[in-house]
DNA sequence: CTGAAAGCGCTTACAG
DNA sequence: CTGAAAGCGCTTACAG
C-alpha cells in the first residue's frame, strides 16, 4: 500500500532522483529520450508527486485561500460566494491549485489568519472580498508581501491589484432607464454601508441623481439580510409620498421587497418598480419577475484565480476591468401608473 | 524575512530539536520546566509550525476534502453547500484543519479526485455528500482507506459513516399534517432522482399516501430547478383534478411553484398548499411565507467535522443520527377550500 | 546532458 | 527525562 516515490522511478530507470525530478517537471537537465522513459513509468507506476514534500522544498504550498467573513446564513442564502468559489475553482484546477477556505468571524480574525496562512507556508497567495472602506487587512498583507488579489474596486486596494467591473456605470445606467421611464422618486435600498462598492454605488447613484434633477431620490442603508429589506420597504412604502422605484443592492432584498408590496396590495409593476442588483436564478422565479443587474461572478472568480496565479508565479498583475454588470429588463419595472407630482 | 524554525527556538533554549517537537506537541520527554521555557520562546519569536514539514514527517495534512460535483448556478442558489461548509469549518478550524473544496464535473472526475487527493497525501480525510443509489464513489473511498464521512442516509454508506437525519420520518410527519388539513389529492416534486435522498423519501411518500388511503397521490421527479420545478407545476395546475397540495424537494422549486400558482390566478394557500423541504431565508420573504421542512445544515456539517476528525485520529466511527428535519407551518399552508370529492 | 549530495522543517524511534 | 540522528519525498545548486 506504499505510494510510489520519485525514487522508485529513478530505480527503475536506472538513473538518480534529480534527473527524475527534471524529468517530471519538464525542466533542461535530461535528453529527451530519458524523459519519455521516466514520464512513462511514472505513468504507469501511478506516480504522483507528493504535495507536502514540494512545498518542504520548493516552498510552494500549492494553495491558495479565500477566507469567508459572515455568518452562516448570510453565506447560505448569498450566491455570491458559491459562483465565486466554482469560478475561482476553474481556473486553480487547471493548474493543480487547491483552494482553502475558512470561516472567520470577523476583520480582525481575518488579519490573524493571512498571518497564519503565511507563517505555516499553508497558501501561495489569497483573495480578498468585501473591502472596506480603509480596509486594514490590506497593509497587513501588503507588508506580509503575500500575493493577492482584491475582487473589489481599485479604489481601495492600495499596492494589491483588484479584479473589478464598473458598478458605477451600471448603476447609473439602472437609474437612467428608470428615468427614460418616467420616474422620478427613486429610492436605493443599500448592502452594509461600510463596504467599500456600497459607498461607490451610493456616490454613483447620489451622483446621477443630481445630474438628473431627482430630487426626490433617497438612500436606505440595509446589511443584505430579508428582514431588514423588508422592515425599510414597508417603512418607505408608507410614507406620505412613497417612491415609484426600488434599487435595491441584492436580489434576496429584492424578492423581500416585492413580498411587502404584495402584502401591502402595491402592484408591482404598476404602482412600483423595482429592481434587484444580481441576477440569481431567483430573480426569475418570483412573480413578477425581477428586472436585474447581472453580472457574471463565476467569471469574476476565474480572472481573479488568473491573476492571482500569475502573482504567485512572480508576475508583476495590474488591475484587471471586468465587463460591466448589464441591466436585464423584466416584469417588475415599468412607467409608473399615475404621473408623478414633484 | 526568514521564518523562525524550531531549529531556531532550540538554540536560543539550548536544547535539541527533539526536545522542542516533543514539547510544541505537548508529548512526554520533557520536564515542565523546559516545556514551559520552550513554549514561552515559540511565542515570543512567532513561531508557528510548517504544515508542509509536519505533513511530510508525520504524513498528516491537516486538511479535509470536499469535492462539488455542482454546475456554478446551482452551487450558488442551493444554500446547502455554504451551510454545510460554515459548520465543517466550525469544527475544524478549531483543530487547525483545513478545508479544501474542488469542483468535479461528474462523479467519474470526483473519483479521479480521491485518488489524488489520496495519492498527493492532500488530504487526511473527506467529506462525500449527495449520495446516488449504488454509488460507486462509496468502494472507491474504502479501497483506499481514505477516512470518510458521508453526509446522508446509512443505506448505500457501505462501510463509511453517515452523518444523516430522519426524511422518511420528516416526511411522513409533513403528509400527516396535510391530511389533517383535510387535503387528499397531494403532489411531490422531487429532487434529482437519482439521489439516495429522494429514493427514501419517495419511499417514504409512497409508504405514508398508501397507509391514509391518498390514491390520487403523484410524485414529479424534478432536478432542484426553478425552471424545471415551473414547468412541472404549470403542467401539475392545468390538469383536469389538481392536486389541493403540493411537497417540493427543496425551497427554490417551492418558490417557483409559488410564482406559477401566482401567475395562473391560483390562491395560495386558498386553493392549493405548497411545502418547501429545506428552510433558507427566502422561504420567509416570499409571499405568503413558505411552510417549510427546516433542518440546521451548519449543525450536519459540524457533526460531519466531528466524526470525520475523529477517523482521521483512528477512532472507529459509526453512523451519527442528527435532529429530525421539523415541519415548520407558515402562511402557505391551509385547509382545502372545495372539499375534495374523490 | 547527468549524478551525487545537501537541504527544506518537522517527527519519531533509538540510545543514553 | 534528554540528545543526536535518521528520515519523510521532493528540489536545486554544484560538480563532472
Amino acid at each position: 500500500m506504499k505510494r510510489p516515490t520519485i525514487a522508485d522511478i529513478a530505480k527503475r530507470a536506472g538513473v538518480s532522483k534529480g534527473a527524475v525530478s527534471y524529468a517530471l517537471n519538464g525542466h533542461a537537465g535530461v535528453s529527451d529520450s530519458t524523459r519519455q522513459r521516466i514520464l512513462a513509468i511514472a505513468e504507469e507506476i501511478g506516480w504522483s508527486p507528493n504535495t507536502a514534500a514540494r512545498a518542504l522544498s520548493g516552498s510552494v504550498a500549492y494553495a491558495v485561500g479565500l477566507p469567508l467573513c459572515r455568518p452562516a446564513r448570510t453565506l447560505g442564502s448569498e450566491p455570491f460566494f458559491m459562483e465565486l468559489v466554482s469560478g475561482l475553482e476553474s481556473e486553480l484546477s487547471t493548474q493543480s491549485y487547491a483552494l482553502t477556505m475558512q470561516v472567520v468571524a470577523d476583520v480582525k480574525a481575518e488579519i490573524a489568519l493571512y498571518r497564519r496562512w503565511w507563517a505555516e507556508r499553508r497558501v501561495d497567495g489569497v483573495i480578498l472580498v468585501d473591502l472596506h472602506v480603509d480596509d486594514p487587512r490590506v497593509p497587513v498583507v501588503e507588508e506580509l508581501r503575500l500575493p493577492a488579489v482584491v475582487v473589489g474596486d481599485p479604489r481601495g486596494v492600495g499596492g494589491l491589484a483588484g479584479v473589478w467591473s464598473d458598478d458605477a456605470g451600471a448603476l447609473a445606467e439602472t437609474v437612467e432607464y428608470l428615468v427614460a421611464l418616467g420616474h422620478h422618486r427613486i429610492a436605493r435600498v443599500t448592502g452594509l454601508p461600510d463596504l467599500l462598492h456600497t459607498r461607490i454605488r451610493d456616490d454613483a447613484f447620489t451622483d446621477i441623481c443630481r445630474r438628473r434633477g431627482l430630487v426626490e431620490a433617497t438612500i436606505h442603508p440595509a446589511d443584505y439580510t430579508g428582514e431588514e429589506s423588508s422592515r425599510i420597504t414597508r417603512r418607505m412604502l408608507s410614507s406620505r409620498c412613497r417612491p415609484t422605484a426600488v434599487v435595491y443592492d441584492n436580489d434576496i432584498m429584492a424578492v423581500a421587497g416585492l413580498a411587502v408590496a404584495q402584502e401591502m396590495g402595491i402592484r408591482v409593476p404598476t404602482d412600483l418598480s423595482i429592481i434587484a442588483w444580481d441576477d440569481s436564478s431567483l430573480c426569475q422565479l418570483v412573480h413578477p419577475s425581477l428586472t436585474a443587474v447581472s453580472r457574471d461572478i463565476a467569471r469574476y472568480g476565474a480572472h481573479a484565480a488568473q491573476q492571482l496565479l500569475a502573482a504567485i508565479a512572480g508576475h508583476r498583475i495590474e488591475n484587471f476591468q471586468d465587463v460591466t454588470p448589464r441591466l436585464t429588463p423584466r416584469g417588475s419595472t415599468a412607467p409608473p401608473h399615475q404621473k408623478d407630482d414633484s
